[in-house]
RNA sequence: GUCGCAGUGGCUCAGCUGGAUAGAGCAACGGUCUUCUAAACCGUAGGUCGUGAGUUCGAAUCUCACCUGCGGCACCA
């Protein structure tokens, strides 16, 4: 349905021809208070042309309007305020809603073109630390977000499996650790190793070279280094599935950075056909000075390939093998001239579809005020966050509802959901640093919050019994009027988070959809056998329905009781 | 130095393409559970929207300068 519509067509009918309808539509704007109606029209812009003062062109424009199909239309100073005919409204909206259920909002603009999302991509051997749960929740949300949008997103874990910090990793390995202990705790004791040799490699630089000699032993496929390698990939490999079990994302492609160690050569040969190509240094460089970049430096003087050498190997293999309609890569906002680099080159080498990369960049946590450091130990572990997220969510329930069942997998719900909530409400750009304190809060605009109100929604239908959701579902309750129009406005909400790669605008809209159902509910007795009770029922099924949907959205789990 | 991003009540943030008295949450204070889950609801208090100029009928929103913070700037990813 489509009331906006209905306004820019009564204005269109009075207005001057030469204002087009999209015009029209770009001015119309939504009023801050229900006082003012739903929408609203300045005439400030008319004022020029019709030589008169503005709020003399509203009060002429209403006298000419056809008011049928509105509550009213009146003029208030220079604006003509809208009142939508509320129970018409309600009537259309909520038999919409409990038509379509879960597929509310669906649209079709990506018309099932794939698009590989380059997510999450944790460094093996290091534990998953906050950073990485920014790119693993937010890409997760935006491939939902244009599942819903008619896209067919790839998530591909690009994980961190080669590079010199495996030399380091095998040094120390071999001199401070064993099997037994790899075993027992592989991540945390892989990442003691590494610590410990970034520790003693300060006084003992011997020790870099030999890190770099097992890579190079790796690069050259020596059977111990490989071995080695394979080895300390698949133990933490399984030790993230935990945690992304615990998310519940799943990944399409684990090609991480190995994947691509025999796809560069025929990136350079490629580049080197096209003359791109420059010595500098002792290295290999593509120059983008015209560009007012830096050079992206594809061999380094020891002959080998870069991050980015890598990444264009990826995006190549990528465009061949997906064909995709746009290529997303999660990644931090520090390496924002990383892709800008890329594209770049892409665009040099002749690939027009560089222009279908976009790089969804995301702001830095910090704690304490400083940036996180794996090398320094200095990293606030995902898994901690989780397990005391959950702890507290479980000594909510001991203390507000002790009687629920299933009390640890609701706690798992409601502790997770409050960590992945907190990450995805604010604009992805926004770096912040990191306080257990904020991110494991359940009151106020959290994600409990709205688990909570569709909780106690679910609740009032189970008491309800069955409900016929057919016939009348007019509701002119002024109670209910802000939430009506908050479901109607679903499909725009989710169409923006889509076209800005936003997850936060869903997080929001949940937020403001939870807190005005939370007022409806304090403010009207729903269950009271009146004339009204099905309609309002329908609302409260509305809500739950639209709001299962923002948080599926978002990953985060909405459990029927709490 | 240079490029990028940000600067809104004590704290954390909204504010869509410039529009009608700048909105929330937390913290503070005061109310609301014999009635659908009080993880909720209602109310009070609190803001020169970093600073200065400009564009406009109208600027938190656009332009410029400056200040402050964070991040990037050739052999890490």
């Amino acid at each position: 349905m489509n009331s906006k519509k209905q306004v820019v067509e009564a204005l269109a009918k009075v207005l001057p021809a030469e204002i087009t309808a999209d015009q029209i539509n770009k001015l119309i704007e939504k009023p801050k208070t229900s006082d003012l109606g739903d929408y609203a029209f300045p005439t400030f812009i008319l004022a020029k042309t019709m030589h008169k003062a503005p709020n003399m062109i509203a009060e002429e424009l209403v006298g000419k309007m056809d008011q049928a199909g509105f509550e009213k239309i009146v003029n208030t100073g220079a604006y003509i305020n809208f009142f939508l005919d509320k129970a018409a409204f309600s009537d259309a909206i909520l038999k919409e809603v409990l038509k379509e259920q879960d597929d509310y909002g669906n649209q079709n603009e990506g018309n099932g073109g794939n698009v590989p999302i380059d997510m999450s991509s944790p460094n093996i051997a290091k534990p998953m630390s906050m950073g990485h749960l920014r790119s693993t929740v937010i890409g997760n949300s935006i491939a939902k977000i244009l599942t819903k949008l008619g896209y067919s997103p790839i998530k591909i874990n690009h994980l961190g499996d080669w590079g010199t910090q495996f030399g380091k990793l095998i040094v120390g390995y071999k001199m401070w650790g064993s099997k037994e202990e790899v075993e027992e705790d592989p991540i945390n004791n892989l990442l003691k190793y590494y610590v410990r040799f970034h520790k003693e490699a300060e006084d003992k630089p011997e020790l870099d070279d030999e890190a770099r000699a097992w890579f190079k032993k790796m690069e050259d496929g020596d059977k111990e280094a490989l071995s080695l390698w394979t080895w300390f990939r698949s133990l933490s490999l399984s030790e993230f599935q935990k945690i992304y079990t615990r998310l519940g994302v799943e990944f399409d492609s684990f090609n991480g950075e190995a994947f691509y160690n025999d796809k560069m050569d025929a990136v350079i040969d490629t580049l080197e056909e096209k003359n791109l190509l420059k010595e500098s240094q002792g290295a290999e460089i593509v120059d983008l000075s015209d560009l007012d970049l830096s050079p992206a430096l594809i061999k380094k003087t020891d002959g080998a390939t870069l991050y980015i050498t890598r990444d264009l190997a990826a995006a190549i293999y990528r465009k061949n093998t997906y064909k995709f309609v746009k290529s997303l890569y999660v990644v931090g906002s520090e390496q924002a001239e990383h892709f800008k680099k890329l594209k770049a080159v892409l665009k040099m080498m002749g690939y027009d579809w560089a222009d279908d990369i976009h790089h969804i960049e995301f702001g830095l946590i910090t704690n304490g005020g400083k940036k996180l450091s794996t090398r320094k130990g200095r990293v606030i572990l995902l898994e901690n966050v989780l397990n005391d997220a959950v702890d507290l969510a479980k000594k909510q329930i001991e203390e507000k509802n002790p009687d629920l069942k299933d009390k640890d997998q609701v706690a798992e719900s409601v502790g997770v959901g409050a960590v992945v909530f907190h990450d995805l409400k604010n604009e992805r750009r926004d770096s912040f640093d990191f306080n257990l304190e904020e991110v494991v809060r359940f009151e106020g605009e959290t994600g409990p919050y709205v688990q909570y109100t569709n909780a106690r929604a679910l609740s009032i239908l189970r008491k309800a019994g069955d409900v016929d959701f057919d016939g009348d579902l007019t509701l002119d309750d002024p109670e209910a009027w802000d939430t009506l129009k908050l479901i109607q406005e679903f499909p725009d909400i989710l169409s923006r988070a889509g076209r800005i790669y936003e997850p936060s605008v869903i997080a929001k809209y949940a937020l403001k959809l939870a807190k005005s159902f939370n007022q409806y509910y304090a403010h009207s007795k729903i269950l009271t056998d009146d004339a009204g009770r099905v309609a309002r029922l329908s609302l409260v099924k509305s809500v739950t329905i639209v709001l299962q949907i923002s948080l599926g959205l978002l990953g985060v789990k909405a459990p029927e009781e709490m």
